[in-house]
DNA sequence: ATGAAAGCGCTAACAA
DNA sequence: TTGTTAGCGCTTTCAT
């Protein structure tokens, strides 16, 4: 069917000018607006006559109801707000367009938001608040709970991405980073690895330390030395080839498989074992990342990881939208997806695993 | 199928939450709505200590003016529509990450748009136009004159990224895009390449066929064969993969030097080079990307490739958009900024260009 | 089944 | 300098 402002669908298109509004609509059609309304609403009291006629006529002329207006009455933007300020991971820039791509089926919209680093955060979540969303998706940032009170304040349900606060009043959708950290090392125990590294990602993002946290749950399980950690990197490339480079400064002992936050610092860690350091992968060092990224598939790298549940989270959150959204007074959920460890040659391990099996 | 602007679409939404409004900070602070009004958009006429004790009281309340009642009056939404459907190359999410990053401190607020491809595209545009955006940028997909039309006829201003359509009623900022190709091919031959291939990407995008059409240029000028041209593909890693495969196919002639429609697709063509075809890089084959995406720089690739001026483009946006909104009737502009030419370890090559020396 | 009228929260004349 | 009033474009009673 051809949209409904499709300007060679009828006849030709109003003259240019300002846009066109159900008064205009209503006269062209010879109804009241409230008719118009009510056509453009699908309301079943209208007769179909009436309504197919308004509808063309609507069609026509281009129209379609000014979102916005309609919202101050109904009380719904239906925007949904998503903040996001961590871009050198495309993890989430792609989970921000899928979500976008789902919501838009729902008759949603999203709004993006960003902010360089802690410090202007609230300052964004303030503008953020001046465009009433229904609903804020905040993707692996860390929100202070001041920022949240505000939003449970002013009745807006939040839903966390791959970030979980206790006690707070806020939905969240996340990996299960820990119980993923803890297959790693129990399958890198299992491989026969004795020696486990661990390189951390931004201090702040509870992926990162719940991750490092079930890695050293899981040696601990299985009676290994409490994996040497890297800490005070980001969650970049650069961040992989320092972390691997500070790893084996000292002689002794050395790691014989690195785990790392995420896939890109994974990818440094390779590279700079293998050019650096001289080191083969994975003859003498295991690596594995987290994420499952596109390219982490690549011979390039071919790289060993845990992989998000994206489709799955997304469609969690999705889900979560709708229970939050049609509900008078939801409580906050907290959702637990399990990763998947993707065995790749960047480890020498036995087989697949599921974090849940 | 419910009409994309059915409310009514399933069970009532519960409310969204109570807001502060002006009235009750009028209210709260003994003065007139119209006061406040005035103390929150810094109008000159009113008394400073007026102006404190109003936002002060705003402030302690919580209260931010709802930006769409705002909207409904002075005719500006504040809203940036960035339409994208471009999600493998994580060029794109980082330009609309960055432009909305810079768009906040114009206080204007990015609205995402996606589609899967073409055909629903005139269904996600017309839903893009209910809420008024005050300019849309579209980043690196095809539109139709349909669609472009329709904004003209709403008073929309539109800036392509990365598209040029002559003649449109649309600005353009774009990297060039021919002369990129072109210079590719030149410093190719300079270097003694004999044999060029290209393999392109997504057949209708503009950005693979001027990128096609410069190499080809720039062979003639030099006095080269016309290269052999792969098609049929994406702008994916598989595509890079497939059309080097593809390529080298016949027995003769093989290209020495392969110009790829972007960086993906050059990775692709390289990791199957080295792997499929046994070949070396660069010493059989040279091969050459487009855009530099972080990954370019990787050890692990060092692709030689055409940087697109991000920065620069994402600035000339910035400037269009403040161009367009501040004035009454703009022409549209076209601005083509040249890219640079990153020399690295994946193509022989003797040094550095730009494209406008 | 339809229309008239009352707002949603805000800004912009126009008065005072 | 401030308040009053009239809408922006739409939905939603309440009549008819």
């Amino acid at each position: 069917m051809a949209p409904p402002t499709d300007p060679n669908h009828g006849p030709a298109p109003r003259a240019a000018g300002v846009r066109v509004t159900a008064k205009d609509v209503a006269r062209e059609a010879g109804v009241s607006i409230a008719t118009v309304s009510r056509a453009m609403s699908n309301d079943p009291t209208i007769a179909e006559r009436t309504r197919t006629r308004v509808l063309q006529q609507a069609d026509a002329m281009g129209y379609s109801p000014n979102l916005f207006a309609r919202g101050l009455i109904t009380k719904r933007s239906g925007i949904v707000a998503m903040f996001a300020n961590n871009i050198t991971n495309p993890f989430y820039p792609e989970v921000v367009v899928k979500l976008t791509r789902q919501l838009q089926d729902l008759n949603l919209h999203t709004m993006l938001f960003t902010s360089d680093d802690g410090e202007d955060m609230d300052r964004v979540l303030t503008t953020l608040r001046q465009v009433n969303p229904d609903l804020v998706v905040i993707l692996a940032a860390t929100v202070t709970s001041g920022a949240l009170r505000a939003f449970r304040d002013s009745h807006t349900p939040v839903i966390l991405f791959n970030r979980y606060v206790k006690g707070a009043a806020a939905s969240s959708v996340c990996c299960d980073n820990f119980e993923g950290g803890r297959m790693v090392a129990r399958e890198l125990a299992r491989a026969g690895h004795r020696r486990l590294a661990f390189i951390e990602g931004l201090a702040m993002a509870s992926t990162s330390a719940d991750r490092r946290d079930g890695f050293m749950a899981g040696a601990a399980d299985v009676g290994l030395d409490p994996p040497m950690i890297h800490a005070g990197g980001d969650f970049s490339y650069e961040s992989g080839q320092a972390g691997i480079k500070a790893l084996f400064a000292p002689c002794e002992p050395r790691p014989d498989a690195v785990f790392c936050a995420n896939d890109i610092i994974a990818m440094g860690a390779m590279d700079a074992a293998r050019g650096d350091l001289g080191l083969s992968v994975p003859g003498d060092l295991s690596v594995v990342g987290f994420d499952d990224i596109a390219m982490a598939a690549w011979p390039s790298h071919d790289l060993t990881t845990v992989r998000q549940p994206m489709r799955a989270m997304i469609d969690r959150v999705a889900v979560e939208i709708q229970r939050v959204m049609y509900s008078d007074a939801p409580d906050p959920q907290a959702h637990f997806l399990p990763g998947r460890l993707v065995v790749r040659g960047s480890a020498r391990l036995a087989d697949g695993g599921d974090l849940h099996p």
